[in-house]
DNA sequence: CCTGAAAAATTATTCGC
DNA sequence: GCGAATAATTTTTCAGG
């Protein structure tokens, strides 16, 4: 018999963690009752094992998934940023002061080349320009920012 | 008197419809009832407008968040790729293949320097290079890659 | 650690207004 | 869009293997 292939590496989490991640990972929804009869598995040990794993962290919560260009935000952009000082104290200010601004979806710091590469979402370029003009290049310690605007979502979140 | 600040910039959302998609968006669990007590309204119009934003397509779906460095895929790598033909059929083609890869999270085309930014999640280093060996390096049209593996999240999804 | 069923609490849904 | 009543589900608990 082959062994049920596991969608996710932590080694403490068994077939049927990984299950009853995949299910709420696919439809935050599901009432305990169905996420049970899908992991075929009673009410009780499901619920315990929802609760496990939203304690433990590796569920961090639940959440409506948007369609961002009918919400009229379907303006994607990249951004690298440069910063005049990488020492730990600088990154830490930049890493919360990024952080605290809402159209930046993501950040990430990076090995080479740059330092940072910042994922923006905006209404579209003009409003990019404003938020890139006001916000990014006000963050502290950037040196310099290069922005790549996406002209198609291929695929996203 | 100040008009309440929506957050999307949809013009056929009122401020209702605002407030129902931040609150889904927060919290995907929330039971009609509660969230017609949060938006200041009963539930029968709260139902109808969630169904409303459901079907027109505004809210995708609902799912739960996760904790990817918990469930052992913590690499996140960016992968510009440059292709060997732009002409429509060669993108539609690398689209559609490149949707399919399940590493892949993201994937955007991009504007200039180069064709597409890719978002890419693995356990670690060396899972992304057999990713980028045996997937994204056989991709439809691919003439090359560059990777930048990610050395923290600050912040992301 | 899981099952299955019963009890209690919420919820969805449908009315008339 | 409201508020109450109904009907359906759900959460929660518990005895038992």
């Amino acid at each position: 018999m082959k062994p049920k292939p596991r969608l996710f590496a932590a080694p403490d989490l068994d077939a049927l963690d990984d299950s009853i991640v995949r299910e709420l990972s696919r439809d935050a929804r599901l009432s305990m009752t169905e996420l049970a009869r899908r992991v075929g598995l009673s009410k009780t040990p499901v619920l315990a094992r929802v609760r496990r794993l939203e304690e433990a962290g590796l569920i961090t919560g639940y959440h409506a998934t948007l369609s961002w260009p009918k919400l009229g935000l379907g303006c994607v952009t990249f951004v690298q940023v440069r910063l005049t000082d990488t020492r730990e104290k600088a990154l830490r200010a930049f890493n919360a002061a990024v952080s605290a601004v809402p159209e930046v979806e993501e950040c990430h710091m990076i090995a080479s080349g740059f330092d940072y590469l910042l994922k923006v979402r905006t209404r579209d370029v003009a409003s990019y320009r404003e938020v890139m003009g006001e916000k990014l290049s006000e963050l502290p310690h950037v040196a310099s920012t290069s922005s790549f605007v996406a002209l198609e979502v291929v695929k996203d979140g």
